[in-house]
DNA sequence: CTTAGCACTCCCAGCTTGCGAGTGCTAATG
DNA sequence: CATTAGCACTCGCAAGCTGGGAGTGCTAAG
């Protein structure tokens, strides 16, 4: 869209942005004038001003306001006038210091990566785990508890550690338990939990014809836990610094996002289209481009992490669409590159020599 | 205190609670006087109302506004005042439902008792899950995932599986981690992760001294996770539930209290105290009885909950002081019951025969 | 095309005003 | 003597008004 725009109305469109984002202010054409040295009169801003309004790039809160960007006036500024993209050396280096300390579990990781992104980008942030069905299998196990119940271990080559304990009718002797362990080790590895119904899992069945019952107990139990309602997957944090933002000082404003937020279910399928596109982009989706009406007045950046070239999850931050698009969109997709990286160094560990 | 107030006093100490309570309007003697039969005059009310109000159970928001309950009142009301102490049956039969479908995975029945509870009582709900450190051991296993890795699982007697993963230097045979698991169970079977430094230790190195290496690591993975600032521990729901109360409509107001609720830390602090009391007990702290400033203008109530006698964990409602004191603690009980309950079932059957 | 100047618009904060709700006092009542 | 009706009084709140300030659009001159 309209790149060839002249460059002095890109640049006053850039400053307006620029200076709403910082201030959450309408933007005049003095303050433009004098804050921006674009070495033109304000009377002659005005006029840019108005055009760039026509244009829909711009808009007036109230007749007699300064300017703030339209949707179309972000879209733009990000497309194509941004600066920078790049994060502040301490702030990188609070990341590195945070990842460092949570290397080894990746709940824990999880977590920190939602608080970090929240406390750096002061909004909402969101961060979607790995889904147990969609992930590599990388080792599954079956752990005797006692004489009614055994433990179903699987590891996922995200790093993940799902467990279910299966109760069962007739003793089973912990040789038998690390025969069936092998077996299905053999077979499953690879393959995700989504694939298991098929081919595999008969071709386990015949080996293991012995155990039929207990396997189809087990099997039952992994479909069930695996069609759950993707609980566990979805960690908020930052709700508060969204609440400080100044769009959201009046409750009813910030209500409908917030429950929004609340909901792993909406959340999932808004950030859906993010992880769709690949690991490496980040996603950034502005205002009324939002399908979900509650997001109408916000802003979501968000990127896929992976491991091996597969996306397993997605971060995001959520905020006001006066957000800070280069700085976050800087810190979102360094995030996401951290994550990938130690879920690697996690996976080639785990499957070690 | 006070138990000798005059009966007609005390009658409408309650009606105005309770009035204040549902409507969160200050309560004038006129309303009094029509809706809650009391066969007085609103002036007779009126000269009661002053003295309640000399007394301290009373106070005005401004000078010719109704009456609120103080701190005070509210303590007199939940002691000696209160009717009912029973929960809608409709809402019992949803708490079991709920129960009913999420009886095997701890994590989600916290997370389960979270949410219902954030949404019958339409207040912020917290729930303290079981600490590794504290909880007896029913079972400790190694599980072999690679040449260099090795997840240590305990599974705990309130039905918590935590794991870590453990990279070694010198290979382990599948034969060897069994040994060892066999023996750490015979040992520490029964105690708790926070015994586990003294005697027990020494005398699993003792018998195992071939291993001593793998075991050091494994102890000092073990500790480090059990010191680790309790994360995990602590789910908060109904954060939504809470802004819709009148009182928070200021976001100012809400935000003290959300970001207390949004600290794990200051939430378990604030909660020792109704853990200390033993299992089958809720407490009540009302506004200014609360230590926390940020508290000053909520009442907190509180169960704790357990397995075999010993309390694991605590479930609260946080809310503003004019919370509906007899349903909630009807709620919290039942809940903190039913949680118990459940636990009790999870543990007997995987510690089976 | 740019700019200075100016009238105009509109929000906002502060003030006033008129209700309505509720109180406290007083005097009358059983 | 407790209870009650009556009444003046207080106060918060919403509505209406007002002045100031910020910012615009227009026009005419450079």
């Amino acid at each position: 869209m309209a790149e060839n725009m002249a460059e002095r109305k890109k640049a006053i469109l850039r400053a307006v942005t620029d200076d709403y984002i910082t201030t959450a202010e309408p933007v005049g054409s003095r303050t433009i004038a004098r804050k921006y040295g674009l070495g033109v009169s304000s009377a002659t801003i005005r006029n840019e001003m108005a055009d760039l309004e026509e244009e829909g790039y711009l808009e007036q809160p109230h007749a007699s306001a300064g300017r703030i960007p339209s949707d179309k006036g972000y879209r733009f500024y990000v497309d194509s006038l941004m600066t920078g993209r790049y994060l502040p050396g301490f702030e990188e280096k609070r990341i590195r210091l945070e990842y460092e300390r949570r290397r080894d579990e990746i709940r824990a990781l999880i977590r920190t990566t939602a608080r970090v992104l929240g406390d750096i980008s002061q909004c909402a942030s969101v961060v979607v785990g790995p889904a147990v069905k969609t992930a590599e299998i990388r080792h599954i196990q079956l752990v005797p508890l006692s004489s009614e119940t055994v433990l179903v271990l699987v590891v996922t080559n995200a790093g993940l550690v799902e467990h279910r304990v299966l109760t069962i009718e007739h003793t089973m002797h912990s040789a038998d338990l690390d025969r069936i362990s092998r077996i299905l080790n053999s077979k499953l590895r690879g393959s995700t939990l989504a694939q298991m119904r098929g081919a595999v899992l008969r071709e386990v069945q015949a080996e293991l014809s012995a155990y039929a019952a207990f396997l189809d107990q087990m099997f039952e139990l992994l479909l069930a836990a695996m069609h759950s309602p993707d609980e566990e997957r979805v960690y908020v944090d930052g709700l508060m610094q969204l609440l400080a933002q100044p769009e959201f000082k009046d409750v009813d404003r910030a209500r409908p996002v917030l429950e929004f937020l609340e909901s792993d279910d909406l959340v999932l399928r808004a950030l859906a289209v993010a992880g769709s596109r690949g690991l490496g982009g980040t996603v950034v989706t502005i205002g009324s481009e939002n399908v979900r009406d509650e997001l109408q007045s916000c802003s979501v950046i968000s990127a896929p992490y992976g491991v091996a070239g597969k996306v397993v999850g997605t971060i995001a931050v959520v905020g006001p669409t006066r957000l800070d698009y280069s700085t976050v969109t800087a810190l979102v997709g360094y995030m996401a590159e951290g994550l990938s990286d130690i879920l690697a160094r996690l996976n080639s560990r785990e499957s070690g020599e």
